[in-house]
DNA sequence: TTATTTAGTGCAAACGTTTGCGCATATCGC
DNA sequence: GCGATATGCGCAAACGTTTGCACTAAATAA
């Protein structure tokens, strides 16, 4: 009996549970909800100053952290943002994920990552799990241009912006490259080293990204009066190596002429490099290629990639930040921001040998 | 029915406030408790099927979701696990991710995942707000040899798995491939070949990847009968590109005449590449390289790049599933696994041309 | 002086769960 | 049939926060 009560009240410093409002409150001698106050910054105010540094001071000698789970049962507040992305075994992505990273882990937001492995069902399945675990906004890098969760998630009044790929809705935010224009880049880079029969190994359609460069593939044949020839042009189920390999498999067998290629991304024109090594055929040689990503370490393939450069990095970045003034309601942050690409000429294009 | 301008303002049909244990308690005129037994498999059979079935019935309607909050403030579990990883933006790790994600997922954990930039200093900051977030374990892909973190966490009594990675103090446990034995492979490889002036670009000392590697170099050697030149041997201060042309330069200054390196890891073997090409000089013909890992893409570069084969995925699987088993309890899986490498001979490796 | 504001704290409720305990009612052993 | 034991369910107490409200004492106004 002696003892109980005296341990009771001293409690050992090296007591492994984690120290709670109470404790501090305990130990300062005053209520927890005043030591809640003083950790709390908006409510910091409340208290007197004498008071706030010796509660300041112990909760610092404790090692305090707030529990996460109390807080967020209060406040309804998760502090954390789901991330879902198509493929992260495609070198694009890293570099915004880190992008994201660094705009959320700076303003104490937690990203929870998930790879949807471009499974609409997956994805799914993905954002009811965010979903049940609170999270505050979604950052999507998996959007199809018309897609059912990124309305659904918007019924819900969930943040959402999406990345590198938008909706046709432009209810939602996207922060995309401007893949039009780089498709414009990327063709009047082959129109101008001589090439008029140029094919196109295109992203799947419902994609705003294979769609946009699409579309920027014709414009900028049509602005140089180029014919139009549809059967160079070829769609890709998706946007991987071995789409690639099939998409350029599919153009030789319909046996069309052509000279120079338009990849719809980094991976696919790896595909082509692939299918054509097999066949004996030579790039720039035999056909230019040009890719869309200037994804990492595509510079060490042979030959260099030409490509279409984006910043990736910088578009987690905005990407992040978009959604966290959301969040914060910084009504002038409601604006997609498409950002500038740039074209990044290596040794895959040449210009058209004489024949 | 009729699409109506309701779409515009009312959406009241469900309110819209999250369903709690007490709702459905209250439709299904049972305790609350009752329900959260129902729910919860375990406490199922406390209760009667026919109240059970209804209750369940109900909750479905309603579509219940459990708040975490709660649930975690009540049985201090989390449902996540923190993974850890050294540098998002190297190919090799997104398979281990995949691998990690995909046990995880199956099992009802989230990974919360960053990426620590090679940085103790970031990796600290991270795994300690992980523990605020109440991780229930870790998946360090960022240990060193000697690592004042994982000893850190080993106090707190969190459970660590490491991966690709380990320690020199063994009571943690790690899933890693048997680097030693990859290295044999490579350098046995290059022996039979015809190599016997061999430079290694070798990993930091400080990791075990870069430690093992450089022993099972040596080893390697010795079972030949081969002197080592020590002036052969370049350590590189990390595993990247840039590093590997770096070390390779270092390499070249020292003016030592070798045939053939074995890089510490396919990055670093890409960093040769470049420095080479800088220098025009050939690879294989003037120098044979071997790498380690067998990253995605790197069958693409030119030449394709012989290496060491891991299994990625089934690494991240592994671990995943070996942290799984300690939360779980399951004493027999306390055991540290080494997967065993395989030799992937590509085109970068020739016999050594009479000189 | 007295009345009124103001600053500083404490009190207690609420957030949504799980779970030990107690109380009925139904079931069993004999 | 009667005590004992299951069985099924409700009650209420936590878990750690935040926050509206009440209260005291001091400061200000009248």
């Amino acid at each position: 009996m002696a003892k109980q009560p005296q341990k009771k009240k001293t409690i050992p410093a090296k007591n492994n549970k984690p120290v709670t409002l109470r404790d501090i409150a305990q130990r300062a001698d005053v209520h927890l909800s005043t030591v809640s106050r003083v950790l709390n910054p908006a409510d910091r105010k409340m208290v007197s100053d004498d008071v706030a540094e010796r509660v300041k001071k112990i909760a610092e000698e404790m090692g305090y952290q707030a529990n996460p789970f109390g807080y967020g049962l209060r406040t309804k507040k998760s502090n954390s943002i789901g991330v879902v992305i198509p493929d992260l075994t495609n070198p694009v992505f890293p570099p915004i994920i880190r992008g994201i990273e660094h705009a959320f882990r700076e303003s104490g937001y937690t990203a929870i990552l998930a790879d949807s492995n471009e499974s609409v069902d997956k994805e799914r399945r993905i954002v009811q799990h965010m979903q049940a675990r609170q999270v505050e906004g979604l950052v999507l890098a998996s959007a199809h241009r018309a897609d059912k969760i990124v309305e659904e998630a918007l019924r819900q009044r969930l943040p959402v912006v999406l990345i590198n790929r938008a909706t046709d809705d432009n209810r939602v935010l996207s922060i995309t490259s401007d893949d039009h224009r780089g498709a414009l880049f990327a063709v009047d880079h082959l129109i101008d080293l001589g090439h008029r029969k140029i094919a196109h190994l295109a992203g799947p359609k419902y994609l705003s990204t294979g769609n946009n460069r699409r579309k920027g593939f014709l414009a900028a044949l049509k602005r140089r009066d180029i014919d139009v020839n549809k059967k160079l042009i070829v769609t890709c189920d998706a946007f991987g190596v071995e789409d690639g390999v099939k998409g350029f498999e599919k153009l030789m067998a319909r046996g069309e002429e052509f000279t120079a290629i338009f990849a719809a991304n980094d991976a696919v024109a790896l595909g082509c490099y692939k299918a054509m090594k097999r066949r004996g055929l030579s790039c720039p040689d035999d056909i230019s290629i040009i890719g869309y990503n200037d994804m990492p370490l595509i510079d060490l393939v042979h030959p260099p990639l030409s490509t279409v450069r984006i910043d990736l990095y910088d578009m987690g970045l905005c990407a992040a930040r978009t959604l966290l003034n959301i969040l914060d309601d910084v009504p002038e942050a409601l604006v997609p921001i498409t950002l500038e690409p740039e074209l990044k000429i290596r040794e895959s294009t040449a210009a058209i040998t004489g024949q």
